[in-house]
DNA sequence: TCCTGCGATGCCGTTCGGGTATCGCAGCAT
DNA sequence: ATGCTGCGATACCCGAACGGCATCGCAGGA
């Protein structure tokens, strides 16, 4: 097999078709050039240059190897500078895993710093459950995780990522949709209230439960949902009234009003980040130290 | 800049993920394919392996570089295949150029036999009148040409390429066209005739006047022609007589009779195959050997 | 605590790559 | 014809590099 040296070399002989100019380029005398290209040639089994020591001249071999050698030394070029941006973080690639709550609020923003602080990386998203995602951090396959925070093992690290607001969503029929003042959490007491699922969304359910429970108030639970816009759907359709992050307010219902809430801590619905410690693809503490 | 032997090396441990034994798939020991590795790294400025002494891991810019080095490594193997290829005159390009009448009888073969003796070979058509393929012969932008037999210099070599009949064509309306024998020279004296331009088509020009001389017959020469669609078509419009080269055959003219012709020389119409001699381009001689 | 497996390191002989000097050849001037 | 000149090839030399052997150092298991 030749070596790049030998294709370097070759390209800048065949560029200047005279040996003497050539070694002069590469900072070289012309005897271990003209060896060089005799040895790529050997390596080759076929005859790239017809010298005469008056002129040399590419056969069509050389020619058509002289578009492979630049080829290659390009592509040799570039994968120095692609490995050294994955080693500093500015290229490589990011694998980002949100839940689908996430989708609406923290995403956005997390998006917008990847394309500042690693521009050049590849950003891979993937839809999971606040379980799977630490599963998949764990396991290596996701290299950071938007969840709602959770207990998390010892080998993870986690940071806050966003915080937002509670709003109450109510059918525009309901009495409590004509209010001009923020609405408190007493305002439910005996209500018909969608409630979300203690399995499949179990923080909303706990941050709720705990909520009422702080302001004694007890609404009456008809039905218990995971996702925010079932619970919008069947508020649109008058089965309740719920309370939503806020970043809810973006899908529109026709039969919803959305109000404030008013409540001791004022934006209590938080996303986190979570990552593995371990991990030491540089990218991704690039984005971290961006967040 | 790195090696590729590095690349084989690094390669060859990424997927063993352990140097011994790459080390002996490689057929050397172990400790110089480390320091293959190690230097590799130094140039590139990145470490690319994580090595404890009980396990080598990739690094995310390993993950990364270890792409890059099996694109370097089969791009080089391909090199040398390609390489070889034009070397042999298996494959490279070969540029051929043909005149207009010559795409009609012998381009069929000469592709035919081109993909035979040099599949794996690029072949550029380009179509030139005479002039201009000896003239692009010379100058090296041709390999081949295929032209009316014709004075060529002392650096291009020739080759018959192929021979073929002349038919007459005369409107469907003609006293000749019921003819059920063969014509012969004669039958044109005193017709009105439609005769190639002394110009732009002097071969037939020049074949045709030979012909009538040797056979004392003088024909009316109504137009002067270069194309033998031209002809044919003021043939159909009943304009005069004709000849063509057989190959005109294919074109259908609903007005036009083809007759046979007897003629001292069966097969007057010559094409020829034209080269620089000095030509070293290897598809180009194999080419010709096959034909 | 010892053993073991494995990558790193030290050292050595050979090879190879680059340098200098020189050759050989073709075109050119005289 | 003859010598000059320019340029690629060749001969030879030296230092760096490469591969091999022996050995070290370290961590995990017995």
């Amino acid at each position: 097999m030749f070596t790049l040296a030998q294709l370097t070399g070759f390209v800048a002989v065949a560029e200047e078709l005279h040996f003497t100019r050539a070694a002069e380029r590469l900072r070289m005398t012309q005897p271990p050039l003209s060896r060089q290209i005799q040895q790529l040639e050997q390596s080759l089994g076929v005859s790239l240059l017809e010298r005469t020591n008056r002129s040399v001249r590419l056969t069509p071999a050389g020619r058509a190897f002289l578009s492979e050698a630049r080829r290659l030394l390009r592509q040799a070029e570039h994968a120095t500078v692609a490995v050294r941006q994955v080693a500093t973080g500015r290229g490589g690639r990011v694998a980002v895993g949100f839940t689908a709550a996430a989708a609406h609020a923290g995403l956005g923003d997390l998006l917008g710093a990847a394309r500042e602080a690693i521009p050049d990386a590849e950003v891979v998203l993937r839809e999971l459950v606040t379980r799977d995602q630490l599963e998949a951090l764990a396991e290596g396959s996701l290299d950071l995780g938007m969840v709602r925070p959770t207990a998390i093992g010892p080998d993870l690290r986690s940071r806050p990522a966003s915080r937002e607001a509670l709003l109450a969503a109510v059918p525009l029929t309901h009495p409590l949709a004509g209010s001009e003042a923020p609405l408190t959490p007493s305002d439910f007491h005996g209500q018909e209230f969608l409630m979300y699922s203690p399995v499949e969304a179990r923080y909303f359910h706990e941050l709720l439960i705990s909520l009422f429970r702080a302001a004694r108030v007890a609404p009456v639970f008809t039905q218990y949902l995971s996702q925010v816009h079932s619970i919008l759907a069947l508020v649109d359709a008058g089965w309740g009234v719920a309370l939503v992050p806020e970043s809810a307010r973006r899908m529109r219902f026709a039969g919803v009003r959305f109000l404030p809430l008013e409540l001791p801590e004022p934006e209590p619905v938080e996303l986190a980040l979570v990552w593995r410690a371990a991990n030491d693809n540089p990218a991704l503490h690039v984005l971290l130290r961006q967040l």
